[in-house]
DNA sequence: CTACCATACGTAATACTATAACGTTTCATC
DNA sequence: GATGAAACGTTATAGTATTACGTATGGTAG
């Protein structure tokens, strides 16, 4: 018999690939500025990458406390903001919710493309968009600190499904 | 004598003029539309104009309670669903706050330059960065529903300020 | 060695943001 | 004057995030 997963709209990619490539990402980025991936570090990133859609700070809580009873708010947000201080996740702020960062070596502030459906969010270099928007920002005379580009809709594989049922 | 003012970033604007065109393009879009601006959807949107700074939701609970006691965060929050809904603010989701929308009339999703410093927000349409994001968008074969791009960072006025300072 | 300091983490409390659920009022319409 | 929809009143609760203070650990200057 063949088994078929309850499989998230990326399934047909080596999931595990992604999470150990971003895992060895971040140990390396890590090392290279003296900064401690510590093991709750290590296990929120890694819960963090358990998919590609955005998950919450208390969804992250629970899980966390599966392995570790004494898990609190505190914990989990300390890690967050490491992991976000080092670029290693990004939060989506439309979502109060964090993902993975694909892009950790990189140059940051991508697009985000937030599935309102199978709620995965893609990251999207967007060059040129950049490009254009820096150009604008500049034209307003605005010193850039940080930006969110955050699009919802409906992903292209989404689309698809719905496609294939009508 | 003469009397200078605890100004703010855009105090050499006249902020009288911004706020009664505000809510008389309110006041002709919820007629236009058969919409009802409420007494309460109206104030909320009043205060909400008093600056150009994002407001919180509980920081508008606490100013409309000066005039009606009985204000819950239910009353707020309806409100501003409405004020949404119609286009007549934005969110900015970065912030958790809301500022009135002085695009009224025009196309929506424009740029939120946000003041770290004097927290003002400046909306820009920005119309070749959305022509670039919306092909960028099309490419990604993602079904565009909303976007929002919120700029971070210190907007001219305060930095030219810093500068007189130094 | 040990006193000191910085970093990370433990823990409890609390603040802040938002929604759910259900009842009441109002007003236009039949 | 019964009906239904929209807005609002009210209470409770859910969900998100931070503060504050205490403890442990490890590196380093004296």
């Amino acid at each position: 018999m063949t088994i078929s997963f309850a499989s998230s709209q990326l399934s047909e990619h080596d999931h595990k690939k992604c999470v150990s490539a971003a895992l060895d990402t971040a140990e390396h980025i890590c090392i290279i500025r003296g900064v401690q991936l510590t093991p709750i570090r290590h296990k929120v990133l890694e819960l963090i990458w358990e998919s590609h859609k955005a998950v919450k700070a208390y969804d992250l809580l629970d899980r966390l406390k599966l392995i570790m009873e004494a898990a609190k708010p505190a914990t989990i947000y300390r890690a967050l903001d490491f992991l976000i201080e080092q670029g290693l996740i990004h939060r989506v702020e439309s979502l109060n919710a964090f993902i993975g960062c694909s892009c950790s070596d990189h140059q940051h502030e991508q697009l985000l493309l937030i599935c309102n459906r199978c709620h995965e969010v893609e990251e999207r270099s967007a060059v040129k968009v950049m490009e254009v928007l820096a150009h604008e920002i500049e034209q307003a005379n605005f010193i850039l600190h940080s930006k969110a580009i955050e699009i919802h809709g409906i992903c292209s594989k989404c689309d698809a499904q719905a496609g294939n049922k009508n």
